[in-house]
DNA sequence: GCAGTTATCTGATGCAGATCATGGAAACAA
DNA sequence: TTGTTTCCATGATCTGCATCAGATAACTGC
């Protein structure tokens, strides 16, 4: 007789749709990306970014939408998704604050590809792509950067054919799963829980299943001790275990 | 009754283990990457890369290795591959003249996560990561260009990753072909050939499918009288078909 | 031209997971 | 509290494709 339990992760609901001129200064200097550089240089980075404030859900950007911003996360998580020709979307990624989406690219690109949209709401820093280019220009260790960030996505974006391609669905939630717990984790009483509303759409997005299949899986992990799980949230309980399913044959 | 056919593809021959200086440097001056620089600073570029020569199928690193070096197509054509867990390959990409490879990222990545192998005798041009990230400190035009090159193959697994999830693989396969024959083909005699050895196995190993299966779907489409099909070759008969495949719903 | 090898074709069978369908439980609003 | 909405669980069925297995055609070397 199990019975689910009430979601645990508090959505913060503090009004995030402006973030203060202080806080963009202290988010900035903190990225990795801009680490290495001055106080000052990074006041003058600063000035050209403009903030922008984001509701739960709201549309940042759609896929065909001229491509000519860049957008830096400074608070909050912001969902890039792609759509199927069937209606179906495909989750790509979550990103936290200090990520950057959307057109680095001046050249090539035209539209974006991609969709991306607030997950929680959230404060976007946002610049037009001539004007980071420009940025780039003047401080070509950040171009060096950047093209570190966009290799550890392309092969991201390759691990995640060979899981389409060889594994399992069990084994596609379990690394899942074990991804966003390493990255969205907090201890919460003896589990780990992903501090974030998760449902089983989202899971079956990021999984490329169907929601049904998700759930049924989940079902499996939940009888096996292994996660605890309800509405629009996940703990893991046991991330050895976890582990072990995402890493065997 | 229908017969297979005799292979249209010639094999290029000569041997292509050392690539003239002279071929080298109009090589290098060709190349969309470096376009933009004058000759002085292409022949300097020029001296610090060597060339090697690749055989048919041979290796020229896998998964694993230390990733420590850069490598440019100057002849032939490279494959680049993953390996999944139950042994089978994913065949990521088919590489032309002008197309860089290996490790751009001097700082994330230590070791390769793909491999490489020559799919026909070719020559190669390399240089050390951080010798190549010289290059770009003192050129940063280029890591804008190379930032470019990255976003668009990016985007590319991307579009695999859509592939995968939602489209069967009759329509995978239609839109493998049509991508070859854009890039890959050659005019003869009322066909378009794509013009390099392209197996069953192949094909599978680009559309994520069994060589079974492949097989099936090359053969409904040369009854359809879309493609000429053989041991190792492929051609397109119908190009307007295809898209069809390639497009519809 | 012949033998051996490698690539391709095609049938038979089985299964993971999609799809369809229904009931129940958390959240939310009034 | 009570209705309403959204999310989740789970059974029943169906299917695209993998898997297994064997036959045949194209290439290679001698």
């Amino acid at each position: 007789m199990k019975s689910r339990r009430k979601s645990p992760v508090n959505l913060v609901t503090t009004d995030p749709h402006q973030c203060s001129i202080d806080l963009r200064m202290r988010i900035l200097s903190r990225l990795p990306f801009f680490s290495e550089l001055s106080r000052k240089a990074v006041e003058g980075i600063n000035q050209r970014f403009i903030e922008v404030g984001y509701e739960l859900g709201e549309r940042i950007y759609t896929v065909g939408d001229p491509a000519e911003k860049l957008y830096v996360v400074a608070e909050g998580k912001v969902k890039i998704l792609q759509h199927t020709a069937s209606g179906r979307d495909v989750l790509l990624d979550i990103l936290s604050p200090g990520e950057f989406f959307g057109n680095i690219a001046a050249l090539g690109a035209t539209a974006y590809n991609d969709s991306a949209e607030a997950q929680s709401p959230s404060c976007i820093l946002v610049i037009r792509s001539d004007a980071f280019r420009e940025i780039l220009d003047e401080h070509p260790e950040l171009a060096l950067k950047a093209l570190d960030v966009m290799a550890a996505r392309l092969n991201e974006a390759n691990q995640r054919v060979i899981q389409l391609s060889s594994m399992p669905v069990e084994k596609r939630i379990a690394i899942t799963l074990r991804k966003l717990a390493l990255k969205l984790g907090r201890q919460k009483d003896s589990m780990l829980l992903i501090d974030v509303p998760l449902s089983r759409d989202d899971l079956s997005e990021m999984t490329s299943t169907t929601p049904e299949t998700a759930s049924r899986v989940m079902s499996q992990l939940q009888s096996a001790g292994i996660i605890e799980s309800g509405r629009q949230w996940v703990g893991i309980l046991d991330l050895k275990a976890l582990e072990n399913l995402a890493e065997k044959d």
